[in-house]
DNA sequence: CATGAATGAGGATTCATTCAT
DNA sequence: TATGAATGAATCCTCATTCAT
């Protein structure tokens, strides 16, 4: 884009290019350099990562960084923010190609345990903006949130599952979808700091198969 | 034992009590100054603890923490330690008190869902540990050592129950011995995030039951 | 005079406005970035203050900073020039509309003294000036050099008072004239600094009470 | 001075040396510690002095800087306060000296300016204190709090001797001693920034012959 | 054995200045 | 000419660890 100013100031006009300064997507170069951040702190974790380190990993200087973040704990804080975007977005998405509660459940589970092996390198972020942050005063409002929303539909799914008679009326809704969520994250945080044998798969239709044959009718 | 110094510059001896520790135990002092650490690590988390807050906590001098400890992740893994040893003892003393694998394996799920509340505190180690020591290269045998002790038992009590025909032949016992640690894990690390209003009983009951009614025929 | 900038990207010409400053005289928009660093300098003092601070003070860019001032350093001295230069101009001329040496030297002190207010506030980059500038082996000339030419000025009238009789002979002419300027120093720096409340009139009357008093046959 | 203990356990009393650690007086290292930067803050201005160069002159490690101070700014401050507590002191102290007002107040400009030799070298974090700390929020009461006193001295002393009909009636006691405060800090600051050829004792001469003859009847 | 004063490596952050546009 | 994105040198401060006492 080329910049002009037209004089009037001589009583005709005319066309001047002017420079102009460099434009760019704030948003777009701050996930840029989040995602760079995420490579090294999975690597490294967060606590021993240096701002340098993601400098360079973002092929950034040092300085840069501070342009679209405020500091270090900014950068997880992103990370993590933008991972659990997808994953709600992703879960959100699969749920809705089915029709039905237990089928929307079973799908929840599925794509939860299906990804994990693509999550599971995200995951870690998960641990470390906990680990880092907790107790810092900082807002921890991204999880609670997350959770809070995650839960709330689980929970819905089975209690209109028991209405259809399809899921055990014994079961506390509440609990159960606490249940789930955990679960899943001890599944993430197990394989994360296990380098476990066991393949993706087996333990992903191990679940399937725990929770079809303990929840439904 | 009472403490003294005699002060020569005044020319006379004179006798003063000094506050000293009574510990002379080195294990037993380990021991008191881990758990005071642990107090501290729950706190600010284990990143953001000092050694001089550990050593505040223990009522004892900076210094004196190396007579005990070779460096500061080694309280933490000290601490872990114990905190695992503590955990597999009760484990597998749960399970000694009755007969037949099913039942075993309840009363381990029983047991470690029931213990949640008294570890709870001290979990927080367990992301602390490894969140540090990620790829610090240092060993992480400790835990790897444990979940596989765990994770076989479970897996034989789990054969042991197909043989028997209490349990699901179709189930692959080693990702269902997984599938019960990550559980663990799970509901643990959830809770330590998560100040969730469910209470721990009704999880311990939901998580129950799903196992019972999924897992045994 | 308008700007506008013409997109090229969209295939077709768009005119938008754009606001641009219009002033274009090198040496008065100099003044207009040191005048407005002033305001900042006054608020933050000279080391906290950064360039993006004057650059937003001044409505323009970071960069078009340099196109006036090869530093920050060469702002502050910018603005300290001009502020003396006003001084000593309005000082010079004060003292042109009387006549004979006593007179002269009270209209001086007068001037001086009457002036604090009005100064006062651009009284801070003296401060900020030198404390900066101290021993960076910079010149630090323009002071030096305009305290030498009021001194003198003094030294001259008081050398006139004494040899037409109205001055105190006893006096060195010399250390009085530089009191006479340290004296000025004195009450402006103890005013910044102070919020004291003693009005300016009245200290000004004392000031002026003291001088003629003790100066004066 | 050496620790012992006596060791009752066996019975008998057997007295034992025990180490201990060095004891060091805070204050007075804190004090050597100020000197030691008061001398880099004169060479290189408060703004450009690292730590790293205070703990250099200090003779000791960076780190141990903070031991006695809690940053930069406390240094400045120590140094700033121990310079005026000095002087409140040696000027109270030298007016006990005399009796009757004007005699007072004589002295007490004699024993400012006399001592302008000693202090200018201390002067210099005067300036540097407020240039660095205004607007800061930090506490400026120190200052405030000194001149307070010093212009209440005064302000009583010009007072006692109006009542006495030792000074001139006409003038503003307030203003009267707000101009002395200013006048002796314009004469360091003066001072401090030119390297006047005056010598110190014609200024203070000056000075004093302009308030004696000024000021008294 | 116990201590806390001393240390300095290490890292986050700031900001004057440059320069492509 | 005007701009602000990019930069890295510079510096404050933290804190695990050492060691003289």
């Amino acid at each position: 884009m080329l910049y002009f100013y037209i004089d009037r100031y001589v009583g005709q006009y005319k066309i001047v290019e002017i420079k102009m300064p460099k434009i760019v997507d704030k948003k777009e170069k701050a996930r840029a350099i989040s995602d760079a951040a995420l490579k090294v702190f999975r690597k490294f974790g967060y606590p021993r990562t240096r701002m340098a380190d993601i400098a360079e990993a973002a092929g950034i200087g040092k300085g840069t960084l501070y342009e679209y973040f405020r500091n270090k704990a900014d950068i997880l804080r992103f990370a993590f923010d933008e991972y659990f975007d997808i994953f709600s977005q992703g879960a959100l998405e699969a749920m809705t190609g089915v029709t039905g509660p237990t089928q929307k459940l079973l799908k929840f589970v599925d794509f939860a345990l299906g990804h994990i092996a693509e999550w599971e390198d995200h995951c870690v972020v998960y641990v470390d903006y906990f680990s880092s942050e907790r107790s810092l005063g900082e807002d921890q409002f991204s999880l609670s949130c997350l959770y809070k929303t995650i839960k709330q539909v689980l929970m819905d799914l089975i209690k209109e599952g028991q209405a259809a008679g399809e899921i055990d009326r014994s079961f506390d809704p509440v609990a159960m979808a606490e249940l789930f969520v955990s679960i899943y994250d001890g599944i993430i945080l197990h394989r994360l700091f296990e380098n476990t044998e066991t393949d993706r798969e087996s333990l992903r239709k191990a679940a399937l198969a725990l929770v079809k044959k303990g929840l439904l009718n």
